[in-house]
DNA sequence: ATTTTAATGATTTATTTGTTGCAAACATCT
DNA sequence: AGATGTTTGCAACAAATAAATCATTAAAAT
């Protein structure tokens, strides 16, 4: 963000050498620097889920004198963005007017943006909470999503899978991902994601699904979607860009944000739920711990 | 500076009502917001020459609970100036004065919007090209991403597959996801995909392929992303959200946007790409044409 | 001129802040 | 294994903070 900030650069540098929790401290601050110079250190400290002496102690490491220290080198570093605005501008306007990809980007980026604020119409809301609510109900939630939409359904069923074991995801290789509905009654629901065009195999496997009594759900780009006719709850979400290709960022968004309303639903048990997961996965080993040697 | 700061006008509308001392307090709090936010209140009061109990009868004056009101006040207003892009979009969260789901959902979805705004900024951009530009000069892509970065992985390559037949995904089952890696060359370039918790597997992997001369470019979350190191070119983008997970939405936009800037690189070899796959699949039946009968 | 009212300054109080010391837990290396 | 050095969490501390209280002063009204 600032490339001329020596403190910056110093964490980075040093960041390799840093304990574990002086890491977490550490990113935090890199993260937010705002809030190290609006908040109290021991507010920090919780924001970043570390001990407030080890901001102290982040601070002595990185050479200052203390935290007092850290903190106004952050908020001098607030005060100057007052001044620079006028530079960043200037800056913008520059690469502007400009050549090529940064304006195919940028613009890109501004359409998608665009739309994940139009989700937030009430029409769209109120779809997103009444999906939620079937979803909620449901005893088992089967997800759907071929082709492109894979990305999306696997990832609604990733995270479903860290809350619980409600989900199933219906993929699998050699042609076996039906198999999952075998045993699916009228109690559970199917989560279909489908755009346009619509992958025959998915529409096929729903209207299957629907036959047995199973409740449908869906995430799909138009009014005339053929999964609006046979879904009980429907959210609509854009797909278009300016590019060849339709955008799955809305659709990712979307069910992001289911995910956070089922979860939500059950502060408790999904607390208890993501531990279980941290301790299975720490225990295999999945993730690093500690940052290997940089090159 | 700020037109529709309400305090800022309250306490110019309100100006003649004040005592003496209060004016000279208001008067230095609204010529120097940034040092409000910034240091202590009896600093604050120091500076404008008055009692530090001024500054709190000055705040209860303006019909807020205390100081910290003030100060509060003012943090937010620079928090939203740090953001910039993002400040327009950010301006309307605080509206939603609504209760559970629909207000979660809003708030989240504005969030991500403001992210991928931000994401509009310079610096970012010149991420996106240049990692652009790496790719396109690459024999082969080969794109690992693990877990939760599964979606963005594969949605990437299959866009990329849609487009030509350079992409492959490093995945597999029964761990044979690395074998695609087996005759990479320095010709070749890996696009890795991952977050904190960074999975172990896709860092070791990464390093293998670099260790074989393969040219590493990465999207990560984090200036000190142990990824940032290893890679010749990085793209940072945000995953925070103010629920249990972090979100991939970002990601996912910048992925599509790196496809969409590979394939502007050649509009023609493109669309006659696209007209192939289309061929392809339509010879497949994979689509659905007609739109089923609805129930 | 005297009372009343508001404004300002000084003092006190209960919190909150940043820091430090210490013991348990941890990893590391013979 | 056992010993050693580091890292980490906890609790105690002194300093600083914002607010509340009281006393004093200045101005306004009678």
């Amino acid at each position: 963000m600032q490339p001329s900030d020596p403190l910056r650069e110093q964490m980075i540098a040093q960041y390799d050498a840093m304990s574990a929790q002086l890491q977490q401290a550490a990113r935090y601050v890199l993260e937010h620097p705002e809030e190290v110079a609006l908040v109290s250190m021991r507010e920090v400290a919780r924001l970043a889920g570390v001990q407030p002496a080890t901001m102290t102690r982040l601070a002595k490491f990185l050479g200052l004198p203390g935290y007092d220290e850290l903190r106004a080198q952050h908020a001098a570093a607030l005060r100057q963005r007052g001044d620079g605005f006028a530079a960043k501008v200037r800056q913008r306007v520059d690469e502007g007017s400009g050549r090529g990809a940064s304006d195919t980007a940028s613009h890109m980026l501004q359409g998608l943006s665009a739309q994940l604020a139009k989700l937030c119409e009430p029409d769209a809301l109120r779809q997103l909470e009444g999906t939620a609510t079937r979803l909620r109900s449901a005893r088992k939630v089967y997800v759907l999503g071929l082709r492109s939409c894979h990305a999306v359904a696997w990832h609604f069923h990733y995270v479903m899978t860290l809350l619980g074991e409600r989900s199933v995801h219906l993929d699998g290789p050699g042609g076996t991902g039906g198999d999952g509905l075998i045993r699916a009654t009228s109690e559970d629901v199917l989560l279909v994601i489908s755009i346009k065009p619509y992958a025959k195999d998915a529409l096929e496997l729903a209207q299957l699904a629907k036959d047995k009594g199973v409740g449908i759900v869906s995430i799909t780009d138009s009014e005339v979607s053929p999964l609006v006719g046979m879904s009980a709850q429907t959210i609509l979400c854009p797909t278009e860009t300016d590019s060849f290709f339709h955008t799955l960022t809305p659709a990712l968004a979307v069910s992001e944000v289911l995910c956070s309303l089922l979860a939500e639903f059950d502060r408790p048990q999904t607390l208890e739920a993501l531990q279980q997961a941290d301790e299975h996965l720490s225990h295999l080993n999945t993730y690093s711990t500690a940052i290997p040697r940089r090159q």
